[in-house]
DNA sequence: GCCATAATAGCACAAATGTGCTATAAAAGG
DNA sequence: CCTTTTATAGCACATTTGTGCTATTATGGC
């Protein structure tokens, strides 16, 4: 049988107590009950807290590239590939808003988790990275002005992002998932539209 | 003697068990111990942890809107009124970036804990009303255009503001502090020029 | 100086936690 | 059918936790 499938259900366990009871009660104990086994079975897949908690992180991130890769982009016009990439990295329906809820506590955790340093600066780079050839390839394609310091406008587009993503999270009843589409599609206009 | 300096002082000593141990490790003897004190005289001045927590976030709070106050903008061009403003916010010294990972570690919290509920949506609306009536009064300065969708705005730019702050406190070495001073300015430039 | 009140110290206790460890059940390979 | 992994279960133990509680020391008002 499929062992990696196995330690994804677990995973997914742990994200579900983190997002009912928070990081600080996602105990082993606690863990195991919500996936319905024992201390020892999910021992058995994760030797310890750390290895499951790198492995759910890991998973967030996972499951972001896979959407992203997915996607067949080939034959759209520039503005519609990038919104439609961004908008499948925030929170805009129930499976990405419960992965953008685990990202924002294991974040927290990662500022003093050595266990956790790598895999957020995996997380970075790669949304990061991701930003960087969507601007890219507004300026290419003549959407944006050649001009462009395309490092400033790839940051200032993930933190759009990001912003957009820890509000939607923090505060859902204000940013709402169309306005938060709404504001992304915003930017993109100004940026398309910028000297 | 004032009780409420000596409260703020301990809820300090918390800020600083939170940013070297993490959040999890933010105990009542953990705490005491940082502040130099026994437990008892901790709980003299807070009955529960909750207290505390409460308390450490509503001081990120009172800080951040004291300095906010505390600006003489009376006499500055709009957009650079909206620029100092918003770097009083952003993490670019060691004092604010204390106070911004300590609230990110909070925010993760806030997510499950009802004690802090209400000091999430207080911070949310306060930053959100501030962007707001700083689009408001670029646009009414003649300095972005009248036709802006302030709302949209106003959601766009705390978005920066909030995506800014995460990246400086998650990844400092990538967001530096001028890299941050110089998105925020590229922003508020792109506001301004904006139909 | 007296005394109420504030401040500090720390013990006690039940609850929870991570992990080492052993024991049983299931599956797989030959 | 037997044996060797694999999977599951859960106990044991030392730690840590939050808070109730009592005891001791300072501090101020008068």
């Amino acid at each position: 049988m499929d062992i990696e499938a196995r330690r994804e259900g677990l995973a997914e366990a742990l994200w579900r107590v983190i997002r009912r009871d928070g990081l600080e009660r996602a105990s082993v104990r606690n863990v195991a009950r919500e996936a319905g086994i024992s201390m020892g079975a999910l021992r058995h897949y994760f030797g310890t807290q750390d290895e499951l908690l790198a492995f759910a992180m890991r998973l967030v991130i996972e499951r972001a590239r896979g959407r992203i890769e997915a996607l067949d982009l080939s034959s759209c016009a520039p503005r519609w590939a990038a919104e439609t990439v961004l908008r499948e990295v925030l929170p805009l329906d129930a499976e990405r808003r419960a992965e953008a809820e685990v990202w924002l506590a294991l974040t927290g955790r990662a500022l003093v988790d050595p266990v956790l340093w790598a895999l957020r600066d995996e997380s970075y780079d790669l949304l990061r990275g991701l930003c960087r050839r969507l601007v890219d390839m507004l300026v290419e394609s003549g959407e944006a002005a050649p001009g462009l310091d395309a490092d400033l406008e790839a940051e200032l587009l993930y933190a759009v992002v990001d912003g957009l993503a820890v509000h939607a999270v923090v505060r859902p009843e204000r940013a709402t998932d169309d306005l938060v589409a709404a504001v992304l599609a915003r930017h993109l206009d100004g940026l398309s539209r910028r000297a």
